[in-house]
DNA sequence: GTAAATAATGGAACCGGTTCCAATTATAAA
DNA sequence: TTTATAATTGGAACCGGTTCCATTATTTAC
């Protein structure tokens, strides 16, 4: 492998020259400037990366860091932040949050533990983080951009750090969603939740309840099931509701994965979605299109989130001033697992 | 952050011998080992992984090539691979190889521009890479080996390198699922295929139509959809089929995804699954027991070939002896979307 | 107790970039 | 033409590890 001295001894200028070509700031003399760009494609060089980042103190390495409950991050989120940090060259490394060290049995595992992960990706090399999810206290957090502020909340509000945070209104989300069945004549509602401790799945809850509230109806605490998300809780809840002989006609669900469970559990039971019972679900997977029946349910913006919270980084770490965006307004995807009993 | 220097200082003893305790090869005595680690211990040492990086020629880090037909590489395999590096310190990077720059509208993009993005990966610093996927030809494969030894094959086999190759048998599999529809009678056997032009999808395809072949049973042109693993394809697939006025019991699906839109079709046309017709998926997806009927399909190993090639690629990288296995059995799992014609 | 073999240790040199400063060259002003 | 000013340039020093070799301390053998 070629080094800059290599370069610079076959274009007949010093290593100076040959650093400030490859990082374009320096001035350099157009003559210069060829003479090196020849050397360089003549000895097919690339500049060695770990130098670059001793020498520079910049790793130019973004991670990724979020767990298990962290939400959905798909392959093409993935591809959506490689994306934008492709011009500039940044890799992206990812981790788990929930190492097999830290392995507990509730999903609320300890945050300094936690902390320990954040802080060992920053020691093990990388300029800034995106920390997905929101399992980590609005306090730790802070405490971690203390230390650490190249950091940037992907599906997370910290009041304190609003420019730094991007998320959705998920309390609107909630509130939109459960105004549809509302809107649809629905009054008998029933719920599947998803995780109540963490942040989006709580606002969620919230919204529906205010939403109800707005409206004067009563949602009994036996039609509110505690899920998980996972298409297990929701085959169970939908089944442990219909148990409670307490009548409904509709279940708003913590997520598509536990709607489309609930409506497979309900037919199979003989009950026809959406004529005996409507089904709300949450996320706008690929899939809910294709559920029988089609699924209605809250679109989120969660790629162009991605994307917004990757610039910012970038930003922060290498001084750009790429634009960003705050606002992700959610969207009302109508399709037929909700039945308008107004008609 | 405190250096070597820092360390050998505060212990009384020379750089040599920090760094030897660090790498924990060379021999250090009892006490030496005492006071440097609690050295280190005291001023929180953390060596530099660019520093490590540089002087080492070792970037403790691997990476993980695939593109968007590399198939599913999900959030629950990317963890397991993780943990599999966690014990040696090995960090993962995600790259595409779809690039926006080398965006074309097929999906059999141009093979040198895959060899270009592999290079760069490497240059860009990793020790060796998962590519996961059979996108790239064999050919083109074994070139890219020759220079980069440190690779290992995800999700594909190269017959020259099969102690690099992690994959199952993608034409046994094809046959199985054929064979399970005829064993329940079926014998006018409708298909949505994966793409065709990927080893995988093809060899999947083989099995399917030999398993036919076998045991007599013809397919008719007419009754073969090519699709692409999408959702839409599936759906589309299922309603082509049923333009075309040939009779038919059953539909072998490439996968999971494009199953469960056929279902999703069919029904929406009036048709029962599995009473009026079979479907036959093949992943088992998570949501494949949540499907309406329940989906019958092929389970593949897909966690145990990632742990494994890890292993592999590990053992390559860092001279290591890691247990790996090249036994990855596939598994029918009957569930209630093919009808027994017998009965 | 001494010689020979072995273990432990210190630190210079190196990995391949970046940065900074002194030196040189080009350009503008007088 | 001379001087002041700005643009280029070369390369030493540095980033923080690893490696290797010369040196010193400790064992072992006789």
């Amino acid at each position: 492998m070629a080094t800059i001295r290599d370069v610079a001894r076959l274009a007949g200028v010093g290593i100076g020259t040959v650093s400030r070509v490859l990082s374009e700031n320096g001035s350099v003399s157009q003559k210069t400037l060829t003479k090196v760009n020849d050397a360089m494609a003549a000895l097919n060089f690339t500049p060695n990366s770990s130098a670059r980042a001793l020498s520079s103190k910049k790793y130019n390495t973004i991670g990724i860091w979020g767990t298990e409950t962290s939400g959905e991050l798909d392959r093409k989120t993935l591809i959506k932040i490689e994306h934008e940090l492709e011009p500039f060259n940044i890799k992206i490394i990812v981790t788990d949050g929930d190492k097999k060290s830290t392995k507990n049995n509730t999903h609320n595992s300890s945050q300094t533990t936690h902390r320990k992960s954040i802080e060992n990706i920053f020691k093990s090399g990388c300029d800034g983080l995106i920390i997905w999810g929101s399992d980590i206290s609005a306090l730790e957090i802070i405490q971690i951009e203390n230390e650490y502020p190249n950091i940037v909340l992907l599906n997370n509000k910290v009041d304190l750090l609003p420019d730094k945070s991007f998320t959705f209104d998920h309390y609107q989300a909630g509130y939109f969603a459960a105004k549809n069945l509302i809107d649809n004549g629905h009054t008998k509602i029933a719920c599947i939740t998803g995780w109540l401790d963490v942040d989006d799945g709580n606002l969620r809850q919230q919204g529906l309840l205010d939403s109800l509230k707005d409206n004067n109806i009563d949602i009994p605490n036996t039609l509110i099931f505690e899920g998980n998300y996972t298409f297990r809780k929701g085959y169970e809840g939908a089944l442990h509701l219909l148990n409670q002989k307490t009548p409904f006609t509709a279940i708003f669900c913590g997520n598509d994965q536990s709607a489309m469970a609930a409506i497979s559990a309900l037919t199979k039971k003989g009950f026809n979605v959406p004529n005996d019972i409507s089904i709300m679900g949450y996320d706008d997977m690929n899939i809910a299109s294709y559920t029988l029946p089609p699924l209605s349910t809250i679109q989120m913006p969660f790629q162009k989130m991605a994307i917004s919270a990757t610039r910012r980084l970038l930003n922060l770490c290498y001084n750009l001033d790429l634009e960003v965006n705050y606002d992700f307004p959610i969207k009302l995807i109508n399709r037929e697992s909700v039945r308008n009993l107004k008609d």
